[in-house]
DNA sequence: CATGAATGAGATTTCATTCAT
DNA sequence: CATGAATGAAATCTCATTCAT
């Protein structure tokens, strides 16, 4: 009887792997060799798992993607005041990233390159979809927001568009430059002052 | 010395090529070969002006970061109302990518990757230079656009890095789906909404 | 010895599934994987059988050997008339191969070049025999053939290597394409063209 | 002013030294290196001309078909009596090998091998038409050798079939055992053998 | 015994850089 | 100066063989 293996698991495993890799030394130089490495795994074995470094790379993207959207979507259900929801959102990132002592901002950028790049392909869609998402759960919850008898002439999608990508923006200057600002604090801010300027606006 | 300005006009050459392509293919598979052809030269000729890929990749972006600035102040200084000042530059972006026809995003992206990853002075530093000058400008001009009777509690500082943010943030969404939302509209909103919310505040 | 009789079973699987699969794809492009798979059994399980992918070909070279040999002298014990033996051992070759619905064609032309090259004893002192018992056996048809009153000027061991010759170059020329002539009918002629030439000849 | 080469040169260059590295190896055994190092060029120039190994295959196939093909021609074009010609046709082939010092004979069957197992693909067609270019070139020299007046009832295209498949059957039975016969004398005789065959048969 | 997951030696292929012309 | 042919270091990828289960 073989050894029975969970090839989901394994390629998992993988993944966990490239992506560290993919962090430290970015997409590019990254070898097969680095990965196998990190994986604890030889060279062929990862060929067992992957047809090639390209299939790996989108994995592994796929791969970050879920993780990153089970780690904010599990953080938001335990919070139900819509504006504790939004901070909460607000900050998931840095945390994320902290919390995992990884530099993530790099293989981001990385994939959003490579994502913008290769647009019409599946893993762009992806991302697509990814913002698509997400800028309907921030609608959502920036509608709970706004008291309901003041109805602002701004769009809820736009606005949702404007928080994202604050958050966002605020991210990569806060990762070119560490003490540019706090950025948990900064995200705060930000999301109140969107909300503040929501309100007010007609 | 018409022979100096020669080589520096050549230089420039390669650069607009290399920048071109690192756009379209990313800096990374960019094969010395491509910029070659694109600045329709012989591929030995790169190295009479550059001494290695990598120079080339530090020296692009420099000469893209001039140009960006470039545009932006041309534009800035034409106008005297710190509104509008604050609008034009929200749109600029846009109108780079729009006036190029070039995927500016990718190549921002790839630079933010490198410098990030690598930490080269030479390209950090000077990022880090162009963020904390834009926050410059985009403080001021944001301190002018508040009324002084009404001092917001938020650090302009803060506010600037959240506008320049949100101004990035959109228009990675955007770049990656163009059907989102119209960037020039989004990019108005959003400063009017974080003006508007900077003056609410308090 | 039940067990030895079912390990020589397990062995001739593997080979007639390794003649298969080299008729098919070329000795050197048949992976030990492909092989395991015809076969029906897990990849290891080959090395319990053979020490190596070298072993396994030059063990389906003697498998293939005795099967068209078994195959041919059934045949032939079966006619008695020299003319007509003659002609059943020309279409043997084409009723093999449409039998087993298998271009036995290139395996032979593998196991003819891997033999030639690498002057392997086992493999070429096997083919040379075999060739020598072939012209033995067709010499002695064609004397039977060729009425005693008149003796050809020609040795009947180069007349035999001709007639060996010419069924297998018209097999090649018909195995790459079927539609130039049919094969068992241009076996009959040579056959008869060439012991009328011998009658002939003088 | 960059050095100008002959590309066509070049290519002839590798497909000469990959031919003789074939003929030597096998082509499943030669490495690119073999054909650089037997080419006195480095690894990476190969690249320069042929895409893959797969193709330097292919087209040294076709180069040796056509190399062979304008000895034999240039050899024919001097004789003008048909079974002089003939017989000149049938002892080209030894001479070829013998003259190049060469075992092209492997490289043959390799090419052959080949060539079936990818029978429908350009290689294969290129040998089903050098085939049927012989056929027709041997069929009307056998024309001429046999009397007007006397028409043999065999079709000279079979005839034609069964002249060209016992000289390579021949030559491989040759090939394997040169002590077996004298190739040159046994081309001989097969042809005179045929053409006596068929001036009788009827 | 039987298996197939794991492996790494060794093959193919790429491409930044050099350099003769 | 300008060039592109040549190169080989270094990457990707393959697959015969091993071995724990």
């Amino acid at each position: 009887m073989p050894k029975k293996i969970n090839k989901e698991e394994k390629k998992a495993n993988i993944l966990e792997a490239s992506i560290k890799v993919f962090a430290k030394k970015g997409v590019a130089k990254t070898k097969i060799s680095d990965i196998a490495e990190a994986a604890d795994i030889g060279k062929g074995t990862i060929y067992e798992y992957f047809r090639s470094k390209d299939e790996i790379f989108v994995a592994s993207f796929h791969f970050f993607l879920e993780k990153v959207d089970s780690v904010i979507s599990r953080r938001l259900n335990r919070i139900s005041d819509p504006l504790e929801k939004l901070l909460a959102y607000s900050s998931a990132w840095a945390e994320i990233c902290e919390g995992n002592n990884l530099e993530y901002a790099t293989i981001v950028l990385d994939f959003w390159a490579e994502s913008i790049r290769n647009n019409r392909e599946a893993i762009a869609l992806n991302l697509v979809k990814v913002y698509d998402e997400n800028r309907k759960i921030v609608k959502s919850l920036l509608e709970d927001c706004i008291t309901k008898d003041k109805t602002s002439s701004v769009d809820t999608k736009i606005a949702a568009s404007i928080l994202i990508g604050s958050l966002e923006g605020l991210f990569i200057q806060w990762i070119l430059d560490r003490s540019a600002f706090d950025y948990k604090e900064a995200a705060k801010i930000s999301t109140k002052i969107i909300i503040d300027g929501l309100k007010k606006g007609d």
